[in-house]
RNA sequence: GCCAGAGUGGCGAAAUUGGUAGACGCGUCGGAUUCAAAAUCCGAUGGGGUAAAACCCGUGCCGGUUCGAGUCCGGCCUCUGGUACCA
């Protein structure tokens, strides 16, 4: 063993023996326990960045933990290649999509390697690659086929200048990015896959993840936002053309006596058919037009809009109650129109000072309070008021009494209502997957029949910056069927669809024989322990979660939900800002591996914070984690020369060295329970730091005995490093005369016999402040402490002239006086 | 706006079930080693206070529950993620 740490030569050694001995290749193995450990697979934007170096090292240190439990391990990696990026980049460069996506996928699967990750490349899926992006469209052809895939139309953004579309990240204050044209809303036809028919499913199917971050699994049911309330019908004072009335959905039917008008979208029909003859709401409907489509943009604008001058009838007292048409009514949210309550709604409360619309207030606090209906909506349940014949009722009685008036009336009736929205997949771009489907001459869509699948997308083409290549070759989109011309769809699929079931297709990556092998899935799925970022904890895992569902209804997976365990990382700043390019606070991972070494790199990355945390970067942390690694080989290497060890007697050991055992035992305790179950792995390694700290004051080199004591922490240390520094720890294992590697040594269990302590030291306060501590036998009855606790000198000190009112005593850890 | 998080020394953080606030690391200061420096090793390090102790203050802000609150409850402030076409 060399007397110095030189990381580039035992990393080098660490993989090629991992390469000769195909160490991360796996295999269906019915005979042992699977575990399917996954990250979430990067685009492949160019280099590495310090998000990507977290999230593998993280799914790296489990999957090598969970293999050192004895578990088949499953670590596969793959490239979600389809999107927007490489579009941008291929303008730029001016070069195609393809190019420019396989070349960084060469560039990142080295640099992976670098890191010393123990991916099975043999199951690499490339999501832009044929043979992945045909099961999807057929797949979407069976959702067809089932019923589950319909077209409607639907807003985009439009960039009038360049005639295209454009994503909401291209709309930069309202303008187009590369035009700077002033973006308008356009309503074009669109494919949508019913993702609410599954909502009930994917609502109370998160019941059956317990290991989800709560807050994630919080955010997606707000997110599917099931609420019971009433849908009912408004109808006109008089018809609007052929319309003579329109819907409304509430939660809140106890306030419909509060109603004092109504909204409609400036794309409902009925406006539309308004505006025709009124040029003044045909102004304000262009208006409308002129605004963003996303949601953040829309809660957070002016909010604005027009009287129509028509009436409706409110569904119970059928009194006339004025139509508006409001830039915040969305036509795609809902039935397009929503009735107004201004005394109990904030936004209804805003829109009605702005306009000079009536504030009736029907609720009044339910405490008997008093409540100011002129400076604020008041939008708590309470009780009503002002409502006739239903004054003095509650919310629940009020929400049963005016449905059932409804429904005797015909006018409405109990409902459940989601706010999630169908999925959209229609992309009008180029680099993605192309829709499946083909229109008819004679008008109308059929899906692709299997046989002509996939519908290839061309690789070789050139991008203007304007349009899709498929939308500007006339020729792409001919084809035939049974000998009659059709016309291909020339959209593509949003990318979320290859994201949603690519950790199924690792399982049986070169399977031909349809989208999924049933056996390999049944073996392996769901994945035990997925990883990756926050920002993907609604749409990303909802879709998944959606696409696992229809999958189980094809019969290609057998498991109700694909992720088992979820862990969502933090970001990784740097000077308190996200790393961006922008920002220009990067940091090159490659550039630190040839300066520390890729386990430098991993020890900090995991060590700075834990993983569901934000971590700051910090380069003086970087060397520090490097000064322990060097710290740890010199420790290793003075220890070899020092002789052989003997056997450790336990009961004849000297203090010193039962003191350094307890902590080698203490430390595989904690360290096993913060990989296992917290996934604390910044507190895994202060651990193991703390008892290299006491090997360091403790050991004992003068005999064999003391030498068997230190062997035995350090091989402790470092097979409980494994996971996070495997290129030093298998040099080390190896100096130490192992055969094979730590990976494949069995995790070090704990003597219980080591742990044991006659006393222990219990804290004593006085009034819950700390005034002493005392040496206590473990397990001291409540009196022995209490008496122990009593006479220490500065506690009699606190209690003089005090009388004792209360003792409490936690067992082995504190005494606490309460006097006065 | 709405939904979900976060806020602890000079810095990254720890405190796992309501029980010693600051483990571990960085930085800084002091010392050893060295012709000198780097590297390495040893020691100190929340603020106030003291010769040293004792003691007092201290986990974003205001209030509450409790023998005891970083941790639980109510109300704020600031920052971060998501907001359906960035992935």
């Amino acid at each position: 063993m060399e007397e110095q740490y030189h990381p580039e030569q035992v990393e080098a050694q660490a993989q090629s023996y991992w390469d000769e001995h195909q160490t991360f290749k796996v295999v269906e193995d019915r005979s042992r326990e699977k575990f399917y450990c996954l990250s979430m697979f990067p685009y492949p934007s160019g280099k590495l960045h310090m998000g990507h170096v977290r999230n593998y090292t993280i799914s790296d240190v489990i999957a090598r933990y969970q293999r050192m439990q004895g578990k088949n391990v499953l670590h596969p990696m793959g490239w979600d290649a389809f999107g927007l990026p490489a579009e941008n980049a291929a303008i730029k460069n001016k070069t195609a999509p393809a190019k420019w996506t396989y070349a960084n996928t060469e560039a990142m699967r080295a640099q992976l390697k670098q890191l010393g990750f123990g991916f099975d490349w043999s199951r690499e899926v490339t999501t832009c690659k044929p043979d992945y992006y045909k099961w999807e469209q057929w797949f979407f052809t069976r959702l067809y086929e089932k019923g589950l895939v319909y077209k409607k139309m639907s807003t985009v953004n439009w960039d009038p200048e360049d005639q295209t579309v454009l994503a909401n990240e291209q709309v930069v204050d309202g303008r187009g990015w590369r035009s700077g044209a002033l973006v308008e809303r356009k309503e074009i036809p669109q494919w949508f896959i019913k993702i609410t028919d599954y909502a009930d499913e994917l609502l109370a199917d998160l019941d059956k993840l317990p290991h989800w971050p709560e807050q994630v699994k919080t955010m997606q049911r707000n997110w599917i936002g099931k609420s019971r309330g009433v849908e009912m019908r408004f109808d006109l004072s008089e018809p609007v053309g052929e319309h003579e009335s329109f819907e409304v959905y509430t939660t809140r039917p106890d306030t419909l006596m509060g109603v004092t008008y109504v909204s409609l979208a400036a794309e409902h029909p009925i406006t539309q058919a308004l505006a025709e003859n009124n040029p003044e709401l045909a102004t304000f409907v262009e208006q409308c037009k002129k605004q963003s489509v996303a949601e953040a943009d829309m809660a957070n604008m002016q909010k604005q809009g027009m009287d129509t001058g028509i009436k409706a009838k409110h569904p119970i007292t059928g009194e006339p109650v004025p139509v508006w048409v409001a830039n915040y009514v969305l036509m795609s949210y809902g039935s397009g129109a929503v009735m107004a309550v201004p005394a109990h709604d904030e936004r209804d409360y805003e829109f009605a000072r702005n306009y000079q619309l009536p504030i009736k207030q029907v609720i009044a606090p339910a405490n008997g309070e008093e409540c100011d209906i002129e400076t604020a909506a008041f939008t708590e349940k309470g009780v009503l008021i002002n409502s006739g014949e239903y004054d003095g009722l509650d919310f629940k009685g009020a929400f049963e009494v005016i449905a059932q008036a409804l429904k005797a009336a015909n006018q409405g009736r109990i409902t459940h209502n989601y706010r999630l929205r169908d999925w959209g997949v229609s992309r009008q771009r180029y680099w993605g997957a192309p829709i499946p489907m083909y229109s008819l001459p004679e008008g109308g869509e059929i899906p692709v029949p299997a046989d002509k699948l996939p519908i290839l997308l061309p690789e070789d083409v050139v991008m203007d910056g304007v349009q899709s290549p498929l939308k500007a070759d006339p020729e792409w989109r001919k084809d035939e069927l049974d000998g009659k011309p059709v016309e291909r769809e020339t959209d593509t699929f949003d990318t979320f669809m290859e994201s949603s079931w690519y950790y199924a297709r690792y399982t049986c990556p070169q399977y031909d024989k349809g989208m999924l092998d049933p056996e390999a899935t049944a073996y392996w799925l769901p994945v035990d322990q997925y990883v990756g970022g926050i920002e993907h904890a609604i749409l990303h895992l909802l879709y998944a979660r959606f696409f696992h569902k229809l999958m189980r209804d094809e019969g290609l997976v057998s498991c109700p939900e694909p992720f088992e365990r979820l862990l969502c990382q933090g970001m990784v700043l740097k000077d308190g800002a996200k790393m961006s390019k922008s920002k220009g606070n990067t940091v090159d991972p490659g550039e630190l591996i040839d300066q520390f070494g890729a386990d430098t790199v991993r020890l900090f990355s995991m060590f700075a914070a834990p993983p569901e945390q934000s971590m700051e970067w910090s380069d003086s942390g970087v060397e520090g984690a490097h000064r322990f690694l060097r710290r740890l080989w010199k420790t290793v290497h003075s220890h070899l020369q020092a002789g052989e060890p003997g056997q450790i007697d336990q009961d004849a050991l000297p203090d010193k060295q039962k003191d350094l055992r307890r902590k080698t035992h203490e430390t595989i305790a904690k360290v096993s329970d913060d990989y296992g179950r917290r996934q604390t792995f910044n507190t895994a390694i202060a651990a193991v730091m703390e008892l290299m700290n006491e090997v360091g004051k403790l050991s004992d080199r003068a005999n064999p005995e003391g030498l068997a004591v230190e062997r035995e922490a350090l091989e402790a240390a470092v097979l409980l490093l494994a996971p996070i520094v495997p290129h030093l720890t298998q040099a080390l294992w190896q100096a130490m005369g192992h055969e094979g590697i730590p990976l494949d040594a069995p995790w070090p269990s704990v003597d219980e016999a080591a742990l044991e302590r006659s006393a222990i030291e219990v804290v004593v306060q006085v009034n819950g402040k700390v005034r002493d501590k005392i040496q206590a036998p473990v397990d001291a009855p409540r009196e022995d402490m209490e008496k122990l606790a009593r006479a220490q000198p500065n506690v009699q000190r606190f209690l003089e002239g005090a009388t004792v009112r209360k003792v409490i005593v936690v067992p082995n850890k504190l005494v606490n006086i309460v006097a006065n």
